[in-house]
DNA sequence: ATAGGGTTAG
């Protein structure tokens, strides 16, 4: 059995804190602010309080340089009530004390505190300043709160601040995040004077934006900005990093390696403290281009890896279905660099256990997340559901989703819908549909695919076809592909193989290749030669490339011994230069995964598997059941 | 003398 959470290690010795606490001479104010300057440097939470408790013994807790350093370290380690008793403590606020503990509040991800502290500045007459406006700016970008945002924008008028540079980045960004991109045109265009910043905070909002249309403008921006003579960095690049893949606005194939070129020729990977984000975001874009292999050859050659590279590393093998590798590094990042993983690193790593490594690996994730406090994250809790109905555990997922600690978003009725499904529980997929439509939740397109893949499954074609035409006409939904080829399979698979025929003339998307393929499938289990070369004819018409379609038709002519048919299909496919990856499964025993090919002969052991084998068929056959193995060998070992 | 801000992530 594989453990996947050796126990941790602490990087931080005895010796190394003795050593910084005898350095120092601790009586001075001073040379206590240089002491909190260490502890922020070693990140250490241990120095910053043994640096409080000498601010308390030697009543310095008035002193405005001791009290912003200690609160902003406090809040940095997420210590948020010792931030504010520190900030409280203090009689005469100045400006950079409230900023201070504001940014605490920022960096800690409590918006609506950061907020509200902004707003109680009036009642102790502090005006805010430039510092200020910048923060409370961004903590309206995080929220996507314009109504506030527009506030800040009219105070950094009044008080004519908007004429740092800095302050109106800040502002560009909240506009951006806001979706309110004529504002953020705006500002920027409004600028006396623009910085890095300001070009990196107007291309992160267009790349942001996710719309086409908006794609040219930015490639205007990148253009404009090197027009201007300023040069991209390393936090234009990772904005821009993001979008390869993108066709439609990027327009060109190799982009993504393009910049990583750019990177290299100029060196924007030794710039200190950019390496890592910009090498998360190769790795990532390598990734979902397919190309993960040369992801891990970025991560390889990065000098420093934090949770974040190894997050994205895993996430990497898992989206290109390399469980094996994504668990393999899972292991290595604690063992060898010593790092925890956080939440969304057990999110990335949880489908690897559905498909491969199994419900053990998957429970002691579980266990994991619940002894660091992390199950409350619906994220998580939505993973975790999604993995036991996969590793066969309904009652697991059911437990997870009723446990009430998490609050539920439509994902997580979504994968509790399609667990049921799943278990062949159509049933109580369709009562949880309805019980997640009378509370009020919108269901998504997910949520439809779930159930009607429910319904279809459990053979209840009525009630998926009222769902259907509920969705469309009370919920004003357009079905997408998916919905549709849920339909057409939910049709044929009961034997209604016309209607679904029909079904595809009339809906309102252009069939694709699943909408097909569901044909294929019901006509195949109903034995409709007919229907099966109609649809498969649709089908290698859309996709020409899918090595996977001429090996099925062509094993359905075998199947017929019409092998004529399959010799022309064979012959087609070797033109085409098409070959498919060959199947295989796998199983999990005592904690090792065995995977097995097509006549697959390599498993140490595979002489006494073949043996039971020939047994069972033998004891098979004996029994009466039809067996066709002559003609299955015949297909697969072509 | 010493402190506080913006543009980037999985």
């Amino acid at each position: 059995m594989t453990f996947f959470f050796p126990l941790s290690r602490n990087l931080f010795t005895t010796q190394t804190i003795r050593y910084y606490t005898s350095a120092a001479v601790l009586d001075s104010p001073f040379n206590l602010l240089h002491f909190l300057h260490l502890s922020a440097t070693h990140e250490s939470l241990r120095l910053t309080k043994q640096a409080h408790a000498r601010v308390l013994s030697l009543g310095l807790t008035q002193n405005p340089f001791l009290a912003s350093k200690l609160l902003s370290l406090y809040a940095f380690f997420g210590h948020l009530i010792e931030s504010r008793v520190v900030f409280d403590s203090v009689k005469e606020k100045n400006i950079c004390l409230w900023n201070s503990v504001i940014n605490g509040y920022l960096k800690s991800y409590s918006f609506i505190e950061a907020f509200d502290l902004f707003c109680k500045m009036g009642h102790f007459n502090a005006k805010p300043d430039d510092f200020t406006l910048a923060t409370v700016s961004k903590v309206a970008g995080e929220i996507g709160d314009l109504k506030v945002g527009n506030l800040v924008h009219c105070k950094s008028i009044k008080t004519g601040f908007v004429l740092d540079v800095v302050v109106s980045n800040s502002l560009i960004s909240m506009y951006g995040k806001c979706g309110e991109f004529e504002g953020m045109k705006k500002v920027f265009d409004e600028m006396f004077e623009r910085n890095v910043g300001s070009w990196n905070a107007l291309i992160s909002g267009y790349a942001n934006a996710g719309d086409c249309r908006l794609g040219k403008d930015l490639w205007e921006v990148v253009k404009n900005m090197q027009i201007d003579g300023v040069k991209l960095n390393g936090f234009t690049i990772s904005s821009l990093l993001p979008l390869s893949g993108n066709e439609e606005v990027t327009r060109r194939c190799d982009y993504g390696r393009e910049l990583h070129c750019y990177i290299l020729k100029n060196e924007l990977d030794s710039a200190c403290g950019s390496d890592v984000h910009l090498g998360c975001c190769l790795i990532d874009m390598y990734s979902r281009n397919s190309k993960v292999l040369m992801g891990r050859n970025v991560f390889d050659r990065m000098r420093f890896r934090n949770v974040y590279a190894w997050t994205a590393m895993i996430n990497g093998y898992v989206d290109n279905g390399d469980f094996d590798e994504a668990l393999v590094l899972f292991q290595e990042m604690q063992l060898r660099d010593g790092i925890e993983p956080n939440k969304v690193s057990l999110v990335n790593v949880l489908p690897a256990c559905s498909s491969y490594a199994g419900l053990m690996a998957g429970k002691q994730i579980h266990g994991y997340a619940i002894r660091k406090e992390l199950s409350h994250d619906v994220a998580l809790c939505n993973a975790l559901i999604d993995m036991y109905s996969k590793c066969g555990s309904l009652n697991c997922a059911k437990q997870v989703f009723e446990n009430g600690l998490f609050c539920k978003d439509s994902i997580s009725w979504s994968s509790m819908i399609c667990a049921y499904g799943l278990h062949g529980k159509g049933e109580e997929a369709m009562c949880l549909f309805d019980q997640m439509l009378l509370l009020g939740v919108k269901p998504d397109m997910i949520t439809v695919v779930g159930v009607l893949s429910a319904c279809r499954r459990s053979g209840l074609v009525n009630k998926g076809l009222s769902i259907y035409k509920s969705i469309t006409n009370d919920y004003g939904m357009k079905p997408t592909v998916e919905i549709c080829a849920c339909v057409v399979d939910m049709l044929g698979r009961s034997g209604q193989l016309d209607r679904a025929l029909d079904f595809i003339k009339t809906m309102p998307v252009e069939p694709g290749p699943s909408v097909w393929g569901a044909l294929v499938s019901a006509s195949v289990m109903h034995e409709n030669l007919e229907m099966q070369d109609l649809a498969y004819r649709f089908l290698i018409q859309l996709e020409p490339e899918n090595p996977s379609n001429y090996v099925s038709l062509s094993n359905l002519h075998a199947s017929s011994k019409r092998w004529n048919a399959v010799a022309g299909l064979r012959k087609m496919m070797k033109e085409r230069g098409l070959r498919k990856a060959p199947g295989c499964s796998w199983i999990s025993m005592n904690g090792k995964t065995h995977c097995f090919y097509v006549a697959d002969k390599a498993h140490p052991h595979s002489s006494s598997i073949y043996e039971i084998l020939d047994d069972l068929i033998f004891i098979m056959k004996g029994a009466g059941y039809p067996t066709d193995f002559e003609e299955l060998t015949q297909i697969t070992s072509y």
